[in-house]
Formats: structure tokens, C-alpha cells, sequence
DNA sequence: ACCTGAACACCGTTCAAGT
DNA sequence: ACCTGAACACCGTTCAAGT
């Protein structure tokens, strides 16, 4: 039922996923769904946690905080390109179902046992997870327009349009690992500074 | 017109804002707003527009870059701040109107001025885009919920049950500092390596 | 020229009825 | 017990008609 759910979040337009033409894919009543789940969240909730499972990898005990933390950033990410429609629709929905919080008190987990205290390892989370979300939202835009620059005067935006041959760059692989690597080091000086 | 759709907007969560409801407010014919606008993406644009220029402030020319980019972060920030149901419904609908890639294109031509070379520059402008999208759709999410944690189980979710009451300093306006100055002191010392 | 009612093709979800 | 059609209260937008 999910993964159907999740076959169809990935075939179409994220606000083409509805009920009603899942129920259709899985040759069923609209209003069968509700016996499965109680609502719409619920079913994208279920979805991700599906997607999310697809990419998750046992973290090594051993390894430092960072690369946990790196692991579990990872994760999103890897999501994001495998269902982009899935990411946007999370973000678009705005869900605050326990499922979207596991990553997070994962990483809030890393970052006390690591030595942050409370409000560092608050605002760290934040500026994680924000980063993360925020970066699979933008992937996924600029997969649902196929990697193409949005449509800019050139008279106006001259280094937007000066540029547009190489935009997508902007929402690499490369320009995530970037991030995490900026805000992973700068976590882990501010940790040594005390 | 647009006055009165950011006040609708910030009256009432984002997906009770409707062309319909906006119509009724102004005491016209829904389809009379089809006269001033294409469509609902089109009026969006033209609120944030409006939203964008209330925090925008004249940047000093003599400031180095990253201070320029800080406040240009700092614009989409405090933006979200005054209007976060407006974020929620710009990042919902993944908007790509010319109006949102103006900080955008100021912050590239900054960071081309400043001396990245065109890779390093678009890299550096998707981290702190995104970074500052994903914090507004993280802050909008936290107001609309008025600052209160998420339910979650506590025996599954110690941690972030644990720290519940100091839940809210994860999207603070501290956390979007601390953020920024991890990325912008990463992106200084990049260039000075060269 | 400007405005708009009815209509179209949709939504998520409730509720009472069917098997 | 399980499923579901009709119905409710909505959407954004088109289009032909009104002034």
C-alpha cells in the first residue's frame, strides 16, 4: 500500500498525488484508504519512513561524532535524490509526524554525547536539519524543472543568467557536501574552543 | 491588493489563504482578481515582493562581502519573522518567480566580486540559500505550532522530549546567527586559502 | 473596458449505506 | 467486519455573459 503510494508519489508532480488517484492505482474504493490510514499525513509519513529505510546504514559505534552526524545528514540527502517529489511534498506539507523527528534525535543524541551542552546542541540541530531540509527542498525544485535555470531577464540578472549553462552546480552533490563540511568544521572547533 | 493578501496571509495558517477568501476580504467577485493578476503564484510573488521590500536596507558599499551577504540573509530572515505564513507558502509552492532570485542574484554577484572563482560561488550561494530557506520553512513550522515541541513519545524520542521546554532555541534567532557565522567564517577562510 | 456568475475539473474527508 | 458511493465543503481557473 505504501509502496504503491510511494511508486506514485515518484511517477508524478508532488501536487498530483492525491487519495483519490492512489485509490485508482490500487484499483479500490477512494475512501478504502481510511481503513489503512487515518489521513493524508499519515500516508506520506508511512511513504517516508519507506524511502528512509531504503537508505539507511548502521552506523559504526566507533566512529566520531561528525561522521555520525555526516551519516545521518546523509541520509536526507540520499532520500531527496532518490524521491524528490516525496521531499517536497514533506517540506510543501510542513508534517510534524514522529516519523520526520527519528533523524533528529539521532543527531541531538550525537551532539549532547558528544560534549555540546543544551543550547549548543539545540541551535547545532537547528542549523543541521534546516540545512538538510532546506537543501532537499532545492534539489528537488530543480529536479522537477529537469536542471534547467528558471527563466531570469538577462538585463536583471546578469550572474544568474551569465551563469545559467552551469546553475544546477548551485544544488550538486558537491555544494551539499560543502555545506555540511563548512558546519561540520566550524561545530568541531567551536567544541575544542570549550 | 497585495496590502490586504499579506494580510490574509498573516492572519491565518497558509493553506486557509485562497483566491476566493482573498476576493471576499476585498469585497469583490473571486474572478476580479484575474484582472490585477495571472494567477495565484503571480500574487504570492507580488505579497513577498511587498514583504521583501518592508526589511530591505540600503547596504553599505564600503562593507566587505560578507557582510553583505549577511544582510541579505538576514532580509530573508527577518522576512520570515514578520511573515511566516508567507514562507511557509513561498516554500510550499516552490515558487520560481523573478522576485525570489533577487537576493539570490545580489548574493552571487557578491561572491563573484568577493573572488570565487564560478563553481566555488554557486556552490557557496545553494549552502546559504538553502540554509536560510530551510531555516524560514523551520521557523514558520515553529510559530504556527506556537513554539510548542511536537508530541512525541518520550521512550522513543528521549532526547528531544527531554529538553521539550527549551525545544524552541533549535530554530532561535541565535540558531540562524550561529549558522550563518559557521558558514561565512568557513567561506572566509576558503578564500583566503585561495 | 471592466467585472463576474456559472461551470469545470478537481481536492480531503464524513457518513450512512451496502455486502 | 470490511468496503464504498454519494455528499459536503472546499480549491484554482476558464469562459461566456453581463454592465
Amino acid at each position: 500500500v505504501l509502496a504503491t503510494a510511494l511508486e506514485l508519489i515518484d511517477a508524478g508532480p508532488p501536487e498530483a498525488f492525491s487519495m483519490r488517484r492512489l485509490a485508482d492505482a490500487l484499483g479500490i474504493g477512494a475512501m478504502t484508504l481510511y481503513g489503512y490510514v487515518a489521513n493524508k499525513d499519515e500516508l506520506i509519513e508511512g511513504a517516508t519512513l519507506l524511502a528512509l529505510a531504503e537508505v539507511h546504514t548502521e552506523p559504526d559505534p566507533a566512529a566520531p561524532w561528525h561522521a555520525h552526524i555526516r551519516a545521518a545528514m546523509r541520509e536526507v540527502h540520499d532520500v531527496t535524490r532518490r524521491h524528490p517529489n516525496l521531499a517536497a511534498l514533506v517540506v510543501g506539507q510542513r508534517l510534524q509526524a514522529p516519523g520526520i523527528f527519528r533523524i533528529r534525535e539521532r543527531v541531538l543524541g550525537v551532539l549532547l554525547e558528544a560534549g555540546f551542552e543544551e543550547g549548543a546542541a539545540l541551535r547545532a540541530l537547528g542549523v543541521l536539519s534546516y540545512f538538510a531540509l532546506g537543501f532537499a527542498g532545492g534539489q528537488a525544485g530543480l529536479a522537477a524543472s529537469g536542471g534547467a535555470p528558471p527563466e531570469l531577464p538577462a538585463d536583471e540578472f546578469p550572474h544568474l543568467t551569465g551563469l545559467a549553462d552551469r546553475y544546477a552546480e548551485h544544488a550538486s552533490d558537491a555544494a551539499f557536501e560543502h555545506g555540511l563540511d563548512l558546519l561540520l568544521d566550524g561545530l568541531r572547533a567551536q567544541l575544542s574552543r570549550g
